[in-house]
This record gives structure tokens, sequence and C-alpha cells, in this order.
DNA sequence: CTGTTAGCGCTTTCAA
DNA sequence: TTGAAAGCGCTAACAG
């Protein structure tokens, strides 16, 4: 690989000219300027990354750490972020959590180690108090989907708790009296939030959640399964039931046809998120958006705009659900 | 962020031995290291990758170049990938080629220029020709899905000829006649491949595929919505319909039902890959499956093992289909 | 407008 | 077993 020292003696001019030639920005002739380009093109040169990082104290890649790789949720968020971040030369490196503790913070580690110039953090299990001490080192970073007290300005969230209430308000409305819920793990505040936002809505319409009909999953299809499951064999009776996202909907929907139950006839269902496949389903899952890929492109402009200096980029820090009607479920029939 | 330089000050040793501890091999009293440990710690010293990278001109990141961040067929990939790399203590660099050639190597040229030791490109657009040239480039790659004539042995494929076969071959042993076939783009290799395979179990059987009843498409859900849309409105009779991937066979499954077909009585429908949700739909899909999860991690390997001389690794270059039965399709009922 | 030069932080001979 | 010193390829003052 021809260097730029190489260059620079084929043109015949100093390394700081070809140099300067690379970074557009200084005064250079355009006769020097076409000798250098040329001296380049015939040595096919490329400048050496890691020399400009070391030299730069700039790495021009940012780290993003999601609990996983593949999955309908967070394949989105990466395609968001690295279309964006690409568009402005900035490399992405990325690192899985596995919703570990440990991992993650392995991965925050690795990440930094690696000399990112800022993160972008979807993950679930780091504590408040690790994201505060993180905050107080040089690396920028932004968070996906949590609000973290202190550090909202670096927080980038949906509303959960409107979501949640709009899902269940809709199984109000349609005259639904009683309401299963499974939940996410609870510790998650997106669990807790959308649950919040349930308990919400069944209040308002003088309701309560009967304990019974809860149950605390872990926001998986098979998890999903297995709650209904238990919730049928409790016994108790329920003519709606709404899932805290739609892999969990969509594992109930499975043990819903295993059991016989046909919906949205004898069981009315809503999800969360509106994953890719939710239309796909039968019935098609009504569910709430969840904007993942906006809020990803959202993550990489706070990036761009706050450990680049790219001022004139404008992001959001809320975004807003947004209630989807589809066919699982339906008006009560009295 | 501290230096090696104001370790070894505070060690009182020279940078050289600094340099030693961190690199675990030479000779160094257990003595000496203690006290530069000691002073790493109390320092939180890290060592600057870009340094290294510089010294040692190796960046210990791999790119890899998919068509999409998100979707059901990648996520797998960059999943099984990261896990293999990550545990290596190499960096994942991701980049999307959006099925366009020139994007695609834009995509190679970014991860090179970053100064990636090696590259994992799953990229359909490509040609043979481009590819044979990047090999005579520095910088190692391993490809997915394709066989390049000439680089065999850095090509980890899947037999979609006889994974073709396999999904057709059901449908004609189910007793079958009138079967339409929709195929992904059919200058891509894999497309070929598999339409080709379904081609040899009509022929097996006596039959040959009607023109009338192939519909060339794009791999993509809307494409095979108006794929089967055009099927049944060319007036031809058919019982079966092949699709090449799963998200064309979502698709036509939902044209089915909006056309007021109920599958399997009326058609049965075969798909390809077994996508994650394929057992999610109603009825479930009958597929083939695609480990393109495990075949990802083999290319991490052939990277460590070709890019970063683990020698003892193994891989494979070459993974088979296997059918997966399910509800989709039926036996005619004559 | 162009050249000289001093680093950026680390690895690695070569000597001691 | 340890230290000195020469790069790795590039950027950014500072002179001219």
């Amino acid at each position: 690989m021809a260097t730029i020292y190489e260059v620079s003696k084929l043109a015949g001019v100093s390394l700081a000219t070809v140099s300067r030639v690379m970074n557009q920005n200084a005064y250079v002739t355009d006769e020097t300027k076409k000798k250098v380009l040329d001296a380049m093109k015939e040595l096919d040169y490329r400048p050496n990354s890691a020399a400009q990082s070391l030299a730069l104290n700039r790495s021009d890649s940012v780290g993003v750490l999601v609990a996983e790789l593949d999955g309908p949720f967070y394949g989105p968020v990466m395609s968001g972020v690295e279309s964006e971040l690409r568009k402005a030369g900035k490399h992405v490196i990325v690192a899985a959590g596995h919703d570990e503790e440990e991992t993650e913070k392995e991965g925050v580690e690795f990440l930094i180690g690696r000399g990112c110039d800022a993160l972008i953090l979807l993950a679930e299990t780091l504590s408040n108090e690790y994201l505060v001490e993180l905050a107080k080192g040089s690396t920028p970073f932004v968070m996906l989907n949590r609000t973290t007290p202190g550090l909202e300005s670096q927080c980038i969230s949906l509303d959960n708790h409107l979501g949640g209430y709009m899902a269940s308000k809709l199984l109000v409305d349609q005259g639904h009296r009683e309401i299963a819920y499974i939940s996410g793990p609870l510790w998650k505040h997106d669990a807790e939030d959308r649950y919040a936002g349930h308990k919400q809505a069944l209040e308002e319409a003088g309701l309560t959640q009967d304990p019974e009909l809860l149950f605390e999953s872990d926001y998986r299809e098979a998890g999903g399964s297995s709650g209904l499951l238990h919730l049928i064999n409790s016994g108790k009776k329920f003519t709606a039931l709404a899932c805290a996202n739609d892999e969990m909907a969509s594992g109930a929907m499975m043990s819903a046809a295993q059991k016989g139950l046909s919906i949205p006839q004898d069981l009315s269902i809503v999800g969360f998120d509106n994953v890719h496949y939710a239309r796909l389903l039968t019935p098609s899952l009504t569910t709430v958006e969840f904007p993942i890929h906006e809020m990803g492109k959202m993550a990489a402009r706070w990036v761009l705009k706050n450990a680049y200096g790219k001022k004139k980029l404008s992001y959001n820090n809320y975004f807003s659900p947004k209630l989807i009607q589809r066919h699982s479920s339906k008006a009560i029939s009295s």
C-alpha cells in the first residue's frame, strides 16, 4: 500500500501538500492539486485510517450496542443507524449484549476500547448508576428506549406508557371488561411503563387489573405461548388479552389456536411494537407502532450533532406511539 | 486518557517493558510486572487502539457487507458473525449494500478504506469479475451464499439447487401436477439455482414448467402478493405454488386469502429459507431450511483462520438444505 | 501557496 | 530481563 510519502515524492511536493489536497481545506494551486491527484491515482493511494485516527485522535467510528442483532425489533434499529451514519462517512461497529448485564458492560468496554467516537446504546440491563458514571467519561453516548434521570438530553425514547394505554383503551372501548395482560419483565423500564399505561386505561373505565389475569413474561414468543396457557389454566374468564409486545402476542395466538380459541371471536388480542410480521399473522395483529427505525436514525443524528459537531442537525428526543388497528381484536358481542 | 508513557513513568520502567506486560509474551519479572499492572490500574490505562493498529498494521476489525441490516434473513447472519468474532476479540463493522451494485462496491471500498483486516460479503450484485479482481488485493474476504469460479475456497454456500428440488419434489410427491412458481430475480445465482432445482423435480415426474405459471419476482413480500395475483389472472389452473423464498410465500398467502382461496385445501404453498415467522403464519409454512446463522458463524471462522492465522479452526464450505414440512401444503385430493 | 518538523501512542529490533 | 530508539502513516502548527 502506497503511503502519503510515496505520493509526495511522485508528485514532487511535500507531505503536507498531499495532506492538504486530501483534506480539501487549505490553499493549494489547481496545478499542484492536479499533480497530487494524478500521483494518488497512479499509486492507487488510500489513506491509512489508523494513522489518521492516531493523528486526529478520532476514529470516525461509532459503536452500537443492542441486545440482539437479529429479531424483528433490533434489525430496524441497526438499519436506521447505519444508513444515517454511513452517509456521513462514519463507521458502525456493532456488539450484542444479549440482555445480560455483564455482557452489556463488556460490550460497552469493548466499543470504547476500540476508540469509538461515540456510542449508541439500546441496553436494558445497564443500571442508571452505571450510565451516569459512564457519562462522566470522555465517550459521548446516546440511549434508545430509556430515560435515565440526569441524562435526559441523551435519551431518545418512546412514550411507552401512552402506548400501553392506547392498546388497552381500545379493548376497553370495544366493551371488554375481563382483560388479561402478559407483560414483559417488569424490571425493564419499558415493560413497566407499558403495564402502567394498561392499568390507567382500565382505571379510567372503572376497572382494575385482576392479579390472576396478569402474567409476567419475557418479551419472547415462547413466553407469550406459555403465558396464555397459564392464564387459561387459571380458570378465570377473560375476553381480551393485551400483550406487551408482538412477539409474545404471536406466541399467545399460537396457544389460542392450539386450545381451539378463535381470534377475535373468542378472544381479542393486542400487541405492541408493530413488528414487520404483525400484518402477516392470521388474523392480522392489532398493535401499537414503535417507530424504532426512525428512532435509530435520530440516535445517529444525535451522534453526528453531539460528537461530530454537525451543528445544523436536529433530532427528536421523544416519540409518540400510534395505534394500528387490525383484525385480532373486535367489539365484544353482547 | 493515560498513555503508555505515563504508565512507564509511574511504574519506573521503560515503555518497552510496559508494552511487554501488555502483550503477555516476553520475559518480565513477576515483580516488575506487578509494578506495571498496578500503575496501569491506578491510571485506568487503556491502550490506544489506533496506535496499536498503526504499529501492528492490523486493525482487529472485520467488515461485513449485507444487503440489509434488518429483515428475517440478514439479521441471523449478523448475529452469527458477531458472536463468533467478538469471542475472538475482533470488531465487526457493518455496511448495507441495498442490493445495488454501486452501493455494494462503495460498501466494499468503505470497509477496506477503514483498514478492515478481512471482509465477509453477502452481496448478490457484485460481479464475479469484480470479486476476482478484489481477490488480487491484500484484504482477504469470504463470500456467503454464492460460488465464484476460481474463488471456491473462499465461498460458503448452500446447495440452493437441492433446496429448490426438495421443495418442489414434495409437491410432486403430494400428487400435484399443475404447479406454479414464483422465482426470485433470475439474474441472482441463488434464484437461478432454486428454480433449476424446481424444474428438475418436475422433470423427474415427467412434467415441465408451464411458462405461464412462472412469475419472476423480487424476493419480497409484495412481489409474492402481486405474483400470485398475476398467476391467478392468467386463468391457468394450478393446485400448488412454490415460492423461491418465504417472504414471497407470505405475500402469496395474503393474496390467496384475499382471493378467497384457502390454503392448503385450494392451493398448496411452499417457501424457502425457513425464516423465523414461517412457523407463525396460518397455516404454518412448509419450507426449506437455510442455516444462515450457522453459515454466518462459519464465515467468521473462515476469517479467523485465514486472516488471523488461527490454524486449528475448521469450517464448512458447503451446507445442505433441509425440508421443513408444515401445514401449507397437502396431498392433492383426487 | 508550500515545505519542515514535531508529534499522535504503540511495537519491536538491537544493545546492554 | 530491561532500556533506547527507530519507525508505523498522517496531521497541523510554524516558517518561509
